[in-house]
DNA sequence: CTATGATGGAAAC
DNA sequence: TTTCCCTCATAGC
């Protein structure tokens, strides 16, 4: 599930596994043998938006994207038998890292790390993620409200779960511009998205409905751990009408036209 | 068991 | 606009 909250989740357990220790890295695969044999410890992890970024003192920085594929495993002792197409291995302090399937694995010199963070916008998880570069972004902006939310310069670390809970809640038609949202509504929308993200973090699944919208108290299950997101053709949770989709910015948007309208 | 689509984004057309 | 990464959860048989 790789929004920003599942590679800030990364990047804390990862700075538990490795961080101060000496690392051995190589990549069964053979896509990135080159860089893995220059990685010889890890002093740091830390995620922005959707990137992680290990500093690995003089040679660097390994710069990682999940993309859609991607996925991590760990474990402790003596690592498995690579099966398969396994990128990069990291061992060391006692456990092991596997990744399969990323977009990106690679290393980054000081001014690839730099160009990384300058094309990024605020980030709502990390402690330097403001909200007034967002805001003054997507409030000049007639681009769809939807758009902007996927849009990494805009704000970083939101995918299209995120885009689409935090727009119901927010009961903002994805279709308004960002300017047509308005100021005020973009500063809610971001503080909504950090207390989603926050929670995402700590639960490691996403979670958007409130209590009262569930139909049972207590666990929420899968079903019904989301307002309109894949809920196409069924009733609203609110309003009973059905959830409506299109695809928007490359991406399957969904959306109750009631609860979200126009007008708001 | 197999088939399908997906939480992303860069590169190739 | 399409392809790719080549994983994984879910749906369906």
């Amino acid at each position: 599930m790789p929004e920003g909250h599942t590679l800030h989740r990364l990047a804390v357990h990862h700075a538990g596994l490795f961080a101060g220790h000496e690392v051995h890295a190589d990549s069964p695969q053979g896509r990135f043998t080159a860089g893995a044999a220059r990685i010889q410890q890890i002093d740091a992890v830390e995620a922005y938006g959707k990137h992680l970024l290990y500093d690995l003192g003089e040679p660097g920085y390994l710069h990682i994207h999940l993309g859609l594929y991607g996925t991590f495993r760990d474990g402790v002792g003596s690592p498995p038998e690579p099966r398969g197409a396994v990128r990069l291995r990291l061992v060391g302090n006692g456990s092991w890292a596997e990744l399969r399937g990323a977009t990106a694995c690679e290393l980054y010199d000081d001014d690839q790390r730099g160009l990384l963070c300058d094309r990024l916008g605020p980030d709502p998880l990390r402690a330097d993620g403001k909200a007034a570069p967002f805001v003054v972004r997507a409030g000049h902006s007639r681009a769809p409200i939807a758009g902007l939310l996927m849009d990494q310069s805009v704000v970083a670390g939101v995918g299209n779960v995120f885009r689409a809970e935090a727009l119901y809640r927010a009961r903002l038609d994805p279709y308004r511009s960002g300017r047509d949202v308005g100021d005020d509504a973009l500063l809610a929308l971001w503080t909504d998205l950090r207390i989603l993200l926050r929670a995402g973090v700590r639960s490691g699944r996403i979670v958007t409905t409130r209590p009262a919208d569930r139909d049972h108290g207590g666990r929420v299950t899968r079903d019904q751990a989301h307002y309109v997101y894949r809920r196409a053709g069924l009733p609203c949770r609110v309003c009973g009408t059905e959830v409506r989709t299109a695809v928007l910015a490359g991406r399957n948007l969904f959306w109750c036209p009631v609860c979200q309208s126009p007008a708001e």
